[in-house]
DNA sequence: TTGTTACCTAACAATCAGTGGTAATTATGG
DNA sequence: CCATAATTACCACTGATTGTTAGGTAACAA
C-alpha cells in the first residue's frame, strides 16, 4: 500500500473523491501489521473519525482492495483480514485460538507446480499457511503439557486476552 | 476416511448410532474428490435418502470430522469444503470463478519454517492453496471472438471475467 | 463561488452459511 | 422390549457482508 498521500492521489486519479473518511481509514491501514478485519479497521478509524459508518469503511477497503493497494485475505478465521503489505510477497501464520495472523516473510523457492500436476488450472501465485498457536495463545494454554520448555522463548508477556467471539 | 463399513463399526465403537442416514452420509463422501460443501453433500444424500435433512448432514460431517475421518477445509470459497482424503496429504489448486477444489499431489520437500522465521507460533502443517482458474473456467471466460483460435493464438488481451451470477 | 454530483450517515432489510431450539416421531442397540 | 439417541420439520438466530432508502454534506470542476 502507498502512503495516504499518495492514495489520495490515486483515488483523484481513478475518479473517486477524497474524503476525510477515505483518508482516515488510509492512515489506520497504513503500517498496520495485523491483519485487520473490516469491523476493526472500523473500530481503529472511529477513534479519528467518530461518526464513520461501518458502510464507508467496508467501501473503501473495496476500493483500496480494487486498486490492489490492498489484499484480502480470505484464511479461515471467519472474517475477510486486510493486509496493506502487498509489495513484498509474503506467506502467513495463522494461530486457531485467536486469529491472529503474522506475516511469514520466508521465501519457497521450491514452491512450483510441475506442470502436469496442474490438471489444466492457469495458477497464481502460492499461498502457504501455517496453522497452530500464537505466543500468546500458548502461554495462556491451561494444558499442563505446556510450561516447561527448556531454553525455549520465555517471552514472559502474558498479556491479557479480550478477544472471545 | 474409511469405508462406510468401517465407519459404521467406528460410530457404534465411540458410542454413536448408526442410523440409514448416516451410511448415506459415508457412502455419499466414499470416494468423493469434489470437495464438496454440507449443501452439496446434503443435496446428494437426498438422491439416495429423499427426506434426510440439512441438519443430519451437517452433525454427521461434524462427527466424521471430530473423528479426523475427514477434514473441513476453509480455503475461501465462502463454504466450508469437506475432504474424505486424509490418508495422503495434499494440497490444493482453487478455481477463482466456479471455487472448484482439486486435489494438488505434489509434496513440497523444503517448505518448513526457520525457527526464527515462526515469532513464536507452535505450527502445524503447512496448506498450501493456488488460486486461479479451472480448465472449464478458462475456456468458458474466453474473449468470445476468439472461441476456435488456431494454432499460436494471441490470445492478446484478457479482458476482465466478469463475474457469474 | 457555485453547481453538480459523489459521498456519507442512519436505519433498516436481506443474504448466506451455519447453529440452536422445539416437539413430535422414529428407530437403534443393549 | 424399551430407554434413549437420532431424525424431522419448522423456525429463530448469529455474524459477516451487502443492499436500500432518504436526507444531508462536502468534494471538486467549471
Ligand atoms: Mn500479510
Ligand atoms: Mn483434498
Ligand atoms: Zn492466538
Ligand atoms: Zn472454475
Amino acid at each position: 500500500m502507498q502512503t495516504p498521500e499518495e492514495l489520495t492521489a490515486r483515488f483523484r486519479a481513478t475518479g473517486r473523491k477524497v474524503t476525510a473518511q477515505r483518508q482516515c481509514v488510509f492512515r489506520v491501514l497504513q503500517g498496520d501489521e495485523s491483519h485487520p478485519s473490516a469491523e476493526a479497521v472500523h473500530a481503529a478509524a472511529r477513534r479519528q473519525v467518530e461518526t464513520i459508518s461501518l458502510k464507508t469503511v467496508y467501501q473503501t477497503l473495496h476500493d483500496l482492495t480494487e486498486l490492489g493497494e490492498i489484499a484480502a485475505l480470505d484464511i479461515g478465521t471467519g472474517m475477510v483480514r486486510f493486509d496493506p503489505n502487498v509489495e513484498e510477497p509474503h506467506h502467513h501464520l495463522v494461530c486457531r485460538v485467536c486469529g491472529k495472523v503474522s506475516d511469514l516473510v520466508v521465501d519457497f523457492p521450491e514452491l512450483s507446480v510441475p506442470e502436469r500436476a496442474t490438471q489444466g488450472f492457469e495458477l497464481g501465485a502460492p499461498e502457504v499457511v501455517f496453522r497452530g498457536r500464537c505466543p500468546e495463545c500458548r502461554s495462556r494454554s491451561t494444558d499442563p503439557s505446556v510450561g516447561s520448555t527448556p531454553g525455549g522463548s520465555p517471552t514472559g508477556g502474558e498479556r491479557d486476552a479480550p478477544t472471545s467471539p
